[in-house]
DNA sequence: CCAGGTTATCGTAATAGGGCGATTATGGCA
DNA sequence: TGCCATAATCGCCCTATTACGATAACCTGG
């Protein structure tokens, strides 16, 4: 599944400039509550949990994987593209979604600096 | 959950029995997706901060901090409590807020796990 | 180009969330 | 006791979220 490729592969990197910024202050705060936000669903820490252990990409699997309709996860899907902990490439007709570390990170170095 | 307390001090201890629980599944799951919901907006993340600075308690100096009304802070320091981040104790003619340490031990615990 | 499966989007309905003012407890103090 | 300050709750409005089915968009293989 990693033929014909438009961007990058199926897990690429992108920029760095994204860890070391501060944990406090009102736009610390901002990002934390976004971030949390996003995660304060169960189906999306499913979601995440899902794309954590296969650290490789999958699909629409994980429409299989949860109880809900295929449009529902696709919405639960678009919220954690925007919060930016996911990210989804292109991959023939379907499309491969996969963590995006450094939000991770983030995220867990926002969390931990409470 | 807490019997009614009455003479602890603004920050008491309470059960430990609460760190050693596993971080993933199911349970964790919906822990984790409650908590990060409970954190998700901006105002509890800014009560979150001033409590865990000001280690020790404060009371409605919170509304003095935010620019909300005061049933709004309310209803967001009720969301906390609810979700066991905080916890408020009366004293006098005010309440003491104060967080959680356990809770917000495990939350790092359950974001860590991602 | 068309048929196949795959995903996103739309429309809709029910529920939850956020904000405020006003009101209601509650406890201390004169 | 009555009064004041503090905090929680209520009522209301508005927006956002969640969920679903149906539809549209998309790429690929024949």
């Amino acid at each position: 599944m990693a033929p014909s490729l438009k961007a990058a592969p199926t897990c690429a990197p992108a920029d760095e400039k994204h860890d070391l910024r501060p944990v406090e202050g009102r736009a610390a705060d901002e990002e934390l509550a976004l971030l949390t936000k996003a995660v304060g669903h169960p189906a999306r820490v499913q979601i995440l949990r899902l794309l954590v252990r296969r650290d490789s990409c999958i699909c629409g699997d994980i429409v299989d994987e949860l109880p809900l309709a295929q449009s529902t996860v696709s919405q639960h899907l678009k919220v954690l593209k925007e919060a930016g902990l996911i990210r989804g490439e292109i991959d023939g007709p379907r499309i491969g979604y996969c963590i995006e570390p450094r939000t991770l990170r983030r995220l867990k170095a926002l969390v931990g600096g409470l």
